[in-house]
DNA sequence: GGGGAGAGATGCCGC
DNA sequence: GCGGCATTTCTCCCC
């Protein structure tokens, strides 16, 4: 099918959204370079300037250009050229167009903020309500400490007074869960003067080589499951237990 | 405008990629659970039953089910829906569709695969082969260990035969990027039984408090950039230099 | 705008 | 499949 190119670029100005289906390749030059060799795919232009060159499968896009990036269609010969720039990134994206299978232009309004339940941020929620979900005698002082003490999921102190820093996870623990972990443990000993503080890795699982490296350095794991608070109401038909 | 189900549906079966433009609310369930309110979106449904739910604005995909997942559209009184699940995941996805702007369904083919410049393991691959970059005397053995040293970018001697990890971040490195480090330190101590084992983190550039904790540690940065070999390229009109 | 960290991260590779 | 880790990560939040 044909493009028509001046409605194209109209279209991309005006804020519209363009989804073009082509047979293509595509040249990025920016944080690092790439090129993909021809084959079909579908690209989006969204009405703030991204761009997304999708393959017929996966989930990421292959190719893309952020926010605020302006792209231009050329007719070149044969072929169709859209070139995008981001000029304060320095970010660069040709797309040679062999073949062109639909476009649509479209006007879309969308302000809906997506609503999500079972982040980290709620499991440490979930523990500042639940302390004996850590063990009996926590006693929680603050969650998501974004101060001195650096991001510090859960802070408190345990029956006899030591401090405890837990780390949440909502999936696997790792090598990195446990070099956070220590990290801030190191921190709140220098920072507060004491030598005793104790260190809770909180996950539904943690790996074998992670598990030796944690309890290596004197701390522990407590299985805990990030709250579904949608997935209660419905097994339960019944109001939220927190 | 009006959809034609049966169509739909038979077009996802048979793997070709679909495009609806529609106003509609997104709910989830799976490894955490989402609602998104009604909204005009871009829905694409892959040949691997990947499904992706695009907004009029970002990079990334607002809600989205991974491949292999199973779709169907139905007819429901005034609204359309549609439902995805992928069972092995336990994740489910439905979407209520008020309004549908556009269709299309499309029969792509693609194989290509991307080539990249840029990346960690290129900048690993130019400071095994260009080993002044690190400093004047150092000797590299092996890079992209994957044994039991673990996963160190670039591994060799000093002059004075004291063991060297290097580890590479093609972006500015952070306090992660020192935590690994040091982690592979103390393991190729551990290991190799030695005491002194030389550390340097590579990167284009490293924030004020990783540097800190980097010198803390004894261990120092050098500034090296990702090799760009299409820029070269395009920049000198020569061959490559490596 | 940079720093720091989560994400329904995704994708890649190795075991 | 899991583990470990890079990513043109993206996104959010706070300074």
């Amino acid at each position: 099918m044909d493009v028509d190119v001046p409605a194209f670029n109209s279209a991309v100005s005006n804020g519209k959204t363009v989804i073009l289906a082509c047979c293509c390749s595509v040249s990025y030059s920016g944080r690092a370079e790439s090129f993909l060799p021809e084959g079909d795919r579908i690209l989006i232009i969204k009405s703030d300037g991204t761009l997304l060159v999708h393959q017929p499968h996966g989930s990421a896009a292959i190719n893309y250009m952020k926010e605020g990036s302006a792209h231009r269609l050329l007719q070149n010969g044969e072929k169709l050229v859209l070139n995008s720039s981001n000029l304060p990134l320095k970010e660069f994206l040709t797309i040679e167009i062999s073949r062109a299978y639909s476009v649509q232009i479209l006007t879309l309004a969308d302000s809906g903020k997506l609503q999500l339940s079972g982040s980290e941020r709620d499991m440490s929620d979930m523990i500042f309500a639940n302390p004996s979900l850590i063990s009996p005698d926590f006693k929680p002082l603050s969650r998501e400490e974004h101060t001195k003490y650096g991001f510090i999921d859960v802070f408190g102190y345990d029956g006899n007074n030591n401090l405890v820093v837990v780390e949440c996870k909502r999936y696997a623990a790792d090598f990195n869960a446990v070099d956070q972990l220590l990290r801030y443990m190191k921190k709140v000993r220098q920072l507060r003067g004491v030598e005793k503080v104790k260190g809770v890795i909180a996950a539904p699982k943690i790996s074998a080589n992670a598990l030796k490296m944690l309890h290596d350095n004197g701390c522990e794991f407590r299985e805990v499951n990030p709250p579904k608070y949608l997935e209660r109401y419905d097994s339960s038909q019944k109001r939220l237990n927190f």
